[in-house]
DNA sequence: TTGACACATTCCCATATGGGAATGTATAAC
DNA sequence: GTTATACATTCCCATATGGGAATGTGTCAA
């Protein structure tokens, strides 16, 4: 079996550098997909592609405007991403001041 | 061209749910490859290989003790993530807050 | 030295992409 | 109605996994 679906949850959706880029570029505000394939110099197919996938795992949200489609970042979402990393974030302050009294040591 | 190496970077590193549960698992402290193996259910070749990304994206480090392989949670890397994602908590915090006043606003 | 133990590698295969090109489909403009 | 615009889909293909099984290798015990 190969990785699973990368439509299944956020973490393989932004293990991809062009859709973290896209949903950078959408952390300014809405755009339209030609904005987007502009911007970051992806074509207009390749661009729609990533953001279904965004779409599906609920990383960005939808809009129709007229002929065009309006995507923009849906930053709640991102906070699966962030919490799960927190978890982590007390070993990182203490390895900080574990550094932090090292260097108290040397003096 | 299929998605860019895994071995390449943290994120996608950790798209793979089972390589995140080595390291939540690594970060009660360092752990034999066989103590995973059991405590995940997993065959040993397939932490050995989850735990060699691992290593490559430097999300965790390696010991040798006897005929055993210690590893633990590389926490510093992990910011690489938490970092990334922080970039867009200013937001939440102002959908939070939105979803306050709205609240408020109802009274 | 021989054997057990703990891992690391290698093979093979089913499956999941991501890109490029071509095509289908609404919606607005004329 | 016809055409242009803005996207969404579909095809095809090269490549990257992840799992299972078998095998290779280094280390400790007897």
């Amino acid at each position: 079996m190969a990785r699973a679906s990368t439509t299944s949850d956020p973490f393989n959706a932004i293990a991809e550098p062009r859709r973290r880029h896209i949903l950078e570029f959408l952390g300014n505000g809405e755009r339209s997909v030609t904005d987007i394939a502009e911007a970051l110099e992806l074509n207009q197919p390749s661009v729609t592609k990533h953001l279904q996938v965004l779409l599906n795992v609920g990383l960005v949200d939808v809009r129709r405007e007229g002929r065009r489609t309006m995507y923009r970042t849906n930053f709640g979402q991102l906070r699966t991403i962030h919490d799960w990393s927190s978890m982590f974030a007390q070993h990182w302050r203490g390895q900080l001041r574990r550094i932090k009294a090292h260097a108290e040591d040397k003096k």
